[in-house]
DNA sequence: TATGAATGAGTTTTCATTCAT
DNA sequence: GATGAATGAAAACTCATTCAT
């Protein structure tokens, strides 16, 4: 039931996710308990069911605005850019970018991946992603910039490279983001233009 | 402590360890307990602590007996093969066709990654597994096939690049293995020549 | 506290009454929280508890609310009637005749005798609802038209008959109420004479 | 899944039915937490989960299984015994005999109409009941001692005298067994011969 | 070796009630 | 009068682990 929430109700909901999505990242989801969340905010364990129908819901939603967030920082990055490949290079330096802003969300999606119950938003949200990679890629084909393969699995093979490096790279050993940027733009520029 | 085993105990050990990963893989860790195991198999709880001290501890053990199990396919595949390039492509192949016929572990992989518990194991076997790629690599710069970058991070894309499509593709699609290790070597090798 | 209420409070406290007896017959009290009242009038929680002091001191009002209802219609249904004997015959049937139109009052009841918050009140209702019949019994056994037995043991069986019948054949399957009211009359009547 | 029990095994199963009847029946269903079951036979509370899948099913088992007690009390003091009424009377004193040795079953059994979770499984046993009951009646139809009537109204007619008179003198007043059920027999056959 | 039994801390969730605005 | 927010004790249930036999 959707549930009529005033400003200062709001601000709860925010707080919770914020809090519960830096416990889940920190000590993974199944390690954190609800209790955790609440008692690190210091209030009373209804006020977690006030505003969530479950612990799972809450980290859907989690899921969910991560997504969001990012799809609309690489959109803004790419701007109305009219070259593929410069479409491509500014969405993977956007995504690097915000994976080192966003460590915590990283985990979580590398987490929702290994559970089924989470599965199902996490493709929805890829299908998106690839989605986007996919219309730049065919663009450079048309263009003949890129090599005359299937889109969707240069596509994948982009996002492999990218999401790797920000492990290893940024979340590991946090080394500074702009090499990490660098290094997978001129790997997957290559590999795409065959 | 370790136990001395009769070859019937040896036996056992290994039917647990088999049914535990499939399991896992199929629910999930967390979703799977010492109970589901046992019962699957039709034995007493004491069996499972009989040869095991613990559930985490059976998840190692088969974290690391998958790993070995790869490195061993893929120092076979690549065998003396002197050509760097090459020696990579097999590599390549070795693992998706490895991935390909131990889907289960390769969700057991991904799902350690996110559970600090396991990450030691795993930041161990991926040492190892980088740090063969890197010689391949460096070989390959030296003999002026391979652009002139950090060898470490090639080693990273190449690798996130293999098991991006493996899981795209073989497991949630269940795609012809060769067609996908086709598509990840053409990329990487791409990506590598700079 | 005994609250002053206005035209108006008057009618939210009858509205909260009415939708919590069915509520309640619906699903069974335990299964119906306050918050399920207050949301199925779409009001705020804060208004249950401004006009009544807790879940069961509600509940008590309806049962005394119904119970009082079920009096006064027995005692309309008598009037001045002269023979015990039909007096006892309208009492079962407008007694039949109520359980029918309100039938989520005839579920509380029942309810209610199991849970020792709630004996007090019914056995104060069975009480006078016993005594009831005890007289007319007595006025009958004294004109010679009903066995000479222990009036209250009559009176109790007569109801333990209406309540049977009400509840399988009105509440359970829903038969016409005349001919259920029948047959418990004249299953009574003999009883009774012996 | 169907557990296989040793002898102690059993026992233990026995000794939690027992003891959470009498719990459920002094306390409420409602009102007794699986703890205080546990606490009261002193074991932990993974015993219970371990015998029962559920506080519901601990709880229809009960059903069940006094339903089949009364059942078999009520076939044996009935024998082979031919005239249909003298059946009907050895059954009403075989129930009230049942229902004053085994009170708890009885409030039991009142609950469990008030609930949605548990009126299947009372609804199958009722209806056995009310089965025996009916042949014996249309006997007494046949052979003329027994008005002719809708034999199960009469039947349920008889077992809600029986019933209300337990209730009110064996359980609420503790009166001598024989003389309720004197008076249940009496009224039932006046009831029946019309 | 193997089994069924037992433990009990810990988890998610519910809900009657109170409170500040 | 009314609302949404907050409380926190208590409930049902889980499960890794240990133990007696």
């Amino acid at each position: 039931m959707e549930r009529r929430l005033t400003q200062r109700g709001r601000a709860r909901r925010t707080e919770l996710m914020t809090c519960a999505a830096r416990l889940f990242s920190d000590q993974g989801f199944h390690s954190t308990s609800v209790s955790d969340i609440v008692n690190t905010l210091g209030v009373g364990k209804g006020v977690f069911y006030w505003y969530f129908p479950s612990k799972d819901d809450l980290f859907i939603e989690i899921l969910r605005g991560a997504n969001r967030d990012l799809r609309r920082r690489q959109q803004a990055a790419i701007g109305d850019e009219p070259d593929p490949l410069v479409r491509i290079e500014l969405g993977i330096r956007a995504t690097m970018q915000w994976f080192h802003e966003h460590r915590s969300s990283f985990t979580l999606i590398q987490f929702a991946r290994t559970d089924d119950r989470f599965t199902d938003v996490l493709a929805q949200n890829q299908e998106v992603a690839i989605g986007d990679a996919v219309r730049h890629i065919k663009d450079g084909i048309v263009a003949g910039e890129i090599a005359d393969q299937v889109p969707e699995v240069l596509a994948e093979a982009v996002v492999g490279v990218t999401e790797r490096l920000a492990r290893t790279y940024l979340l590991e050993r946090d080394e500074p983001v702009t090499e990490v940027a660098d290094a997978a733009v001129a790997f997957c520029l290559n590999g795409l233009k065959g």
